[in-house]
RNA sequence: GCGUCACUAGCUCAGUUGGAUAGAGCAACGGCCUUCUAAGCCGUAGGUCUGGGGUUCGAAUCCCUAGUGACGCGCCA
């Protein structure tokens, strides 16, 4: 495709010579409204080099450049240059460019097929898949398909939840109180009242908590009872996730979690002794972080046991040995931010230059009206309810407006957990927001609904086209306003896609699906498509394909389906 | 106490890393289906970008300060 961006700036470059053809490059921008161009350039950083007011530079050199083919107009308005390309050009670039490269058209082999690890969703055995973990769920399958698009091999990891000193809480829960039967009838949500039960019981006797601390000593130690309560748990827990997994359409490389690594930690302990990054604190052994203004970290409780951060510095230790990762991402919340600031600095501390291609992508959290979710006090939303109840909701609206489709059943499971998905997808991520059934269930405007719609429509037009139109077509007749828009949005694309990996924001690419969306139904509704001329017909459908392609390919890089027909 | 983050329309949020007239959706009001899917489109109304300083040609954006809210800070994960 024609880089307009690098035409432009190649051709400002032969008229300022203050500025190479990078810098020049970089300064372009895109004009805040259309009208005013596709691209702009602001001239007041040359005011000294010219010694005259950006207004005057402006004009001066648009005077200069004169006309050129690629371009409508170039204008000076105040201090910028505007470009406006030509119609047809752009569209013949844009459209041609999409059609070549139909679902490929945005991906790039920068990553060279490296190795980059994304650990997302983590949840826990034997505690509820609730609402609060589709965020990182969602986030992370979102930056796994956009690295993949790019071209690293990227990993997916679940780093579940299973181990800890919650094990021993389970453990004595089960011992005391459990039931087999009554758990084998409702897993998850047996164990979690379990586990409620025991935070209760544990308020007014203390000796619970010991003993809870003992029986996952006995755990790791590789006591025969510990080993086969537990693993039982994970069983029964990882059937029920792998429900919602599917659901989502969320697939992982690895389920090692934390106790994968348990038999790890030993080493790494000797190689932070040695490395003598670690000093005695209360019976405990931490690292002082102090010179690097955080609190300290504890490594190893009094009894020598592991903590969560021991077992993510041997997890990050052994992926870069088994992995050669270039880039080692966590999706996890933000109120974990320090205990990733903390291990990750322990890790620079220890020798490893790796611990720069560590990144902790954080969000915001997941509340319910009643408060923060937590399992621990039973405040919670499971996922999975959630999901089919939005699913039956779009089973109903269906019925009501499309009751011939054929697969409804295929279709309300895209697009309702579609909805669900969207909504998680579409903010930035660091925002909290309040969990409401009324706007998750909402399917107008801004939502996923709205944008597959978009997309059901595009191919529907296309079923019923008569022509062939994958040559020979005569883009002058793509010259409207509304059709331009669509062009512009169109190509952008490519430079969305990488804006949203180099901040790991999947909300760029959620919101510019809907803003294609939005362009393309303002274009669809201006323009009938299926008319009588037939180069007409022809270059409308061309544009509608591309957007077909693109929303397509932009539903998919975040984990949504995109049905043709709803 | 120390630290991190957030604050933009009634509500939920964008705002291209400092540029032109701050934009969407929802809610409200008014229009558009005998023509390609109305889960749609068009229009009206809605703003002291939390307050106050500063930096400069130029600030919602950067710095300082105050406020409000959320979160984190040694034996949980």
């Amino acid at each position: 495709m024609i880089d307009f961006k690098m035409t432009i700036a190649e051709l400002l470059n032969e008229k300022i010579e203050a500025m190479t053809v990078e810098e020049i490059y970089d300064t372009i921008e895109y004009p805040k409204h259309e009208d005013m161009g596709d691209y702009a350039f602001p001239c007041f950083r040359l005011a000294k080099a010219f010694r005259k007011a950006p207004n005057m530079i402006a004009a001066d050199i648009v005077e200069a450049i004169g006309s050129h083919a690629y371009f409508e107009t170039i204008e000076s308005v105040a201090a910028y240059i505007n470009f406006k390309i030509d119609k047809a050009v752009f569209a013949k670039a844009v459209l041609e460019e999409i059609s070549e490269k139909g679902d490929q058209y945005g991906a790039t082999d920068i990553g060279e097929n490296k190795n980059l690890i994304v650990e997302f969703s983590s949840v826990n055995i034997a505690k509820a898949f609730h609402m609060g973990h589709i965020r990182s769920t969602m986030i992370g399958n979102a930056l796994y398909k956009i690295f993949g698009f790019l071209g690293f091999n990227a990993i997916s990891i679940n780093h579940l939840g299973d181990y800890g000193t919650q094990f021993g809480k389970m453990i004595v829960a089960y011992k005391k109180w459990g039931d087999k039967d009554v758990i084998l009838k409702d897993p998850v949500r047996e164990l979690v009242k379990l586990y409620v039960k025991f935070h209760e019981e544990a308020e007014n006797d203390p000796v619970l908590d010991d003993t809870a601390r003992e029986w996952f000593t006995k755990l790791e130690n590789g006591d025969q009872e510990a080993y086969e309560l537990w693993a039982w748990m994970k069983e029964l827990s990882l059937v029920e996730f792998d429900r919602v997994y599917d659901m989502l359409g969320v697939h992982f490389d690895s389920y090692a979690g934390e106790s994968f690594y348990s038999d790890k930690i030993p080493a790494v302990l000797e190689e932070m002794r040695n490395k003598n990054i670690m000093k005695k604190s209360e019976g405990a052994e931490i690292v002082d972080l102090e010179p690097h203004n955080m609190p300290p970290a504890l490594i190893t409780k009094k009894d020598g046991s592991s903590l969560y951060i021991t077992r993510d510095i041997a997890a990050a230790m052994y992926r870069k040995s088994h992995y050669d990762f270039v880039k080692n991402i966590y999706v996890v919340g933000a109120p974990q931010q320090l205990h990733f600031k903390q291990w990750m600095k322990i890790i620079e501390l220890m020798g490893h230059e790796w611990a720069k291609d560590c990144v902790h992508v954080e969000f915001g959290t997941v509340s319910l009206e009643e408060g923060s979710m937590s399992t621990r006090k039973g405040r919670v939303i499971y996922l999975e309810e959630v999901l089919l109840k939005a699913v039956e909701s779009t089973k109903a609206i269906i019925e009501e407006k499309n009751p011939n489709l054929e697969n409804k059943d295929e279709v309300a499971k895209q697009v309702g957990v579609g909805a669900v998905v969207y909504q998680e997808l579409s903010n930035n991520r660091i925002k909290d927001y309040t969990f409401s059934w009324e706007s998750t269930l909402s399917f107008e405007g801004e939502t996923g609904p709205y944008v597959m719609y978009t997309h059901a429509r595009a191919c529907s037009v296309l079923r019923k086209a008569d022509v062939e139109f994958s040559a020979g077509i005569e883009y002058k007749h793509l010259g409207d306003d509304a059709s331009k828009d669509v062009i512009r949005l169109l190509s952008k694309f490519p430079e969305v896609v990488l804006e949203s990996a180099r901040k790991y924001e999947p909300a760029m690419v959620t919101r510019y699906v809907t803003n294609l969306a939005q362009r393309f139904n303002r274009f669809y509704h201006d323009n009938p498509i299926l008319v009588d001329d037939v180069e007409v017909k022809k270059a409308r459908l061309a544009l509608v394909d591309a957007t077909r392609q693109t929303i397509k390919t932009g539903l998919n890089l975040v984990g949504l389906a995109a049905p043709e027909r709803m």
